[in-house]
DNA sequence: GTCTATAATTTGATAGAC
DNA sequence: GTCTATCAAATTATAGAC
């Protein structure tokens, strides 16, 4: 692994575990076995490592994503496979969305331009039409509004790993129990969200 | 209101808009309209003020809750008080959530630490059992796990808030629009909740 | 490309006058 | 109780040798 990919790698830890501010150049240095001014070197400032970091991983998610809700199948399978993909996601990177939530509160207008720089955005839009369609049919009760369900939809698959310390406390889960949990909520969720909509 | 007061109000401020780690005792003291000295002769610490803070607010949301949660009414009623009386918290102190959440995932064991200097603990076993009850009567499915409900429809609450600015950049709403937002969703949370658990 | 050394700021906290 | 002045430590970033 080239020393430029060990440094992103040093700082996303460095990144989800504390935060940006949090953050310390000398630890993602130490992470990544290198000087503290080869950061500088390939990095410059403490924002383009983080704004590299937000690319690569809203370019990963939000592909996957789009795929699943553009596709031909029936809006309770999209839901099935969505809220999947997304959870298997998180379980892979477990710490990002709180960062990612974090960052974006700390710095609006900062994040606004980290969202850009990726070129890419999430797919939400896409789900909510979908959901609208099958209200036409009437496979789904028509006294939610599409936007209403997709936010409620990732209220469910994120919560539970933005206050993860909270609910390995109160639940009392170990770290493989607290990932059993996640996975187990692949059907958890998606059925949760199904029976709360269909007509 | 004593200096005391005002340094806490401040730093209250400074610590859920900035985050624990961004916060500056300087600021606190410019908000406060005091010297930054007066900060150390009344609270010492950084950290003395946050446990400080965190107490005030577990006290004051868990108080309420835990009446909703242990009435005699049914818990159809108690969801949708529950909802309403924690969303109302929420409103008052949108970006506490956010605060406490990230504390917590910085650093569990201080966390711990301020949970018991308050001496309240969140009353979600006291829901949960009444969950429990009710699927015992039949009102409720049986395929559902009470401490899964209670995770379910304390993401639905929180999460809009914690990703405030996403919601209101993806929604396009003011800041006038997601307060009726938040607002609206005391009802809509609670009868999407109902509407998933029904038997 | 990689390192050492250090500059330039900023931070939380303290000492002591009043 | 409130202020000024300042310390000691830590932080990002840069300069320059190799």
């Amino acid at each position: 692994m080239t020393t430029k990919k060990r440094i992103l790698q040093a700082a996303k830890q460095e990144f989800i575990f504390n935060g940006f501010e949090a953050a310390r150049m000398r630890s993602i240095a130490d992470r990544a076995e290198v000087n503290k001014g080869l950061l500088h070197y390939y990095f410059k400032t403490k924002e383009t490592l983080v704004t590299q970091i937000f690319s690569e991983t809203f370019v990963e998610l939000f592909t996957d994503l789009k795929r699943v809700f553009t596709s031909s199948k029936d809006i309770f399978q999209k839901i099935e496979e969505g809220v999947a993909v997304y959870i298997d996601f998180i379980m892979k990177n477990q710490e990002m969305p709180l960062f990612i939530i974090s960052e974006m509160s700390r710095d609006p207008k900062q994040h606004l331009k980290r969202m850009k720089h990726s070129g890419m955005t999430p797919p939400f839009k896409e789900l909510a039409k979908s959901i609208a369609q099958s209200q036409q049919l009437g496979l789904i009760r028509k006294d939610l509004a599409p936007k209403q369900f997709v936010l409620n939809m990732i209220s469910l698959i994120l919560f539970p790993v933005l206050a993860k310390p909270m609910v390995q406390f109160t639940h009392d889960l170990s770290e493989k129990e607290f990932k059993v949990m996640l996975e187990d909520r692949k059907k958890d969720v998606a059925q949760f969200l199904i029976h709360a909509i269909k007509a």
